[in-house]
DNA sequence: CGTTGCGTTGAATAAGGTCAAATAGAGTGG
DNA sequence: CCACTCTATTTGACCTTATTCAACGCAACG
């Protein structure tokens, strides 16, 4: 493993920082034992049934979970990006239940468990820094349990893209332009939908006027209606 | 609001205790400010917009909590029995996201906002079964995920009966025979299914000899070939 | 070039949804 | 206790949607 450790975490990259403009994630005292790390694109942080060491903050990069359905077959639950913190699932019982693979050379920082648990031995800001991500991913889970549960795959599509969008220009992207990082085929995973499907909403959304996609370059053109197709399930019909 | 205020958390319900053999939820040390509140059946503990003022343990009863899908229905995202605790979504930014109704008359405990934030004024024990809850409830939300997004109508009942089942023994149940406390609505919501679909399979798996269910009243009669159904995705082919 | 991994396209099929009607309980008032 | 109502659940016929399976296209790369 090549863990370093640096005293300080003020080199984080520039226009990447933390979506509530707060703290930071690790406080303002005692940076000294967060650790820095390099991930190459398709190796695993961790894999399910992983000791929990403690979290991950990304710095760089992006990657995405894993939890294997029992009959060999893997399947995506979540993606993070640059400034999002993951590894979470560990903590209920010192052991990880799902992998975490990175989608593109990537740098984290881990926060031990150790300064996780121990309320004494952190600041009340990595504090509460952690449980709002915790926060988050429960929120977003429920969400994505509505879209899995209720919606179509057009509108399911339509919610992955829409909900790219807002994390992208958290992070002081563009909403409207950006490069899928997955496969198809990881995506189908995780929207719970084949390949196929995929690539024919992708068409259908196209040929709607409501995105522009070459391969993995993604332009939105009609937030707009892309928000009514989610919320309607109504198809090509003009619902402004 | 007819809150209480109890000196003592000790009087909580005799087969009812937390999945870890652990300290209990509240600590040790000083539980004076714990709050305590009967709920009856189909009353909100909060809804979608609410104030966060704390999270909530579960004394007696089962609660559901449901999320507004924007185009008016709501969708049932979690259940929780007694024992379990809920209301991690507030933490985010002081907004509940989702909406928590009781599935029966019920009696919950708050545990104040200011005791789950300020790691100085709570006990480690608070804390860290807070951290526990949380971590558990975002695995039970990834496994929810491979659930509604890969399997079909059959294995995603067949799922639900086997978590339920871990949980009613947990509680000190019998795993094998207990009753539905949730309509077959809510449960066809939860499971990303129609209420006629969820009535078919259960007529299904009782022709296949797994379950006996006659309304809410459900035995369990193959957990082997529960699981099994889970797992393979088969159907009435004996896979031993 | 040929290969290999991804992505797309098309036709057939099956799974689940939709709609409408029948049935069964639970609750209410006589 | 019985009729009546209201709602939850079940059943059946039909239809939409997404999957399946197969072939094809297209870059990247040796």
């Amino acid at each position: 493993m090549d863990w370093q450790t640096h005293a300080s975490i003020s080199q984080r990259t520039a226009n990447i920082d933390l979506q509530p403009p707060d703290v930071g994630p690790y406080g303002e005292g005692d940076e000294e034992m967060v650790q820095h790390r390099k991930i190459s694109r398709g190796r695993y942080v961790f894999h399910a049934g992983d000791r929990f060491d403690g979290v991950y903050a990304i710095r760089t990069g992006s990657f995405l979970t894993e939890v294997g359905t029992e009959s060999g077959q893997e399947q995506v639950t979540c993606f993070y990006f640059a400034g999002e913190v993951f590894g979470f699932d560990g903590m209920q019982d010192n052991l990880h239940r799902c992998s975490v693979r990175a989608l593109e050379d990537s740098e984290i920082y881990m926060i031990p468990s150790s300064r996780v648990r121990d309320p004494m031995s952190q600041s009340p800001g990595l504090q509460r820094q952690l449980l709002r991500y915790m926060s988050e991913e429960i929120i977003r889970s429920h969400r994505l349990m509505v879209m899995l549960g209720s919606m179509r795959s057009e509108a399911r599509l339509a919610t992955f893209l829409l909900d790219l969008s807002r994390r992208m220009q958290a992070r002081g992207y563009s909403p409207n332009e950006f490069v899928l990082r997955m496969s198809r085929g990881e995506l189908a995973s995780h929207l719970g939908l084949t390949v196929e499907t995929v690539g024919r909403n992708f068409n259908r959304l196209q040929e709607w006027g409501l995105v522009d996609v070459v391969r993995k370059h993604v332009r939105l053109l009609d937030m707009e209606r892309l928000s009514a197709l989610v919320e309607t399930g109504s198809g090509s019909a003009s619902a402004t």
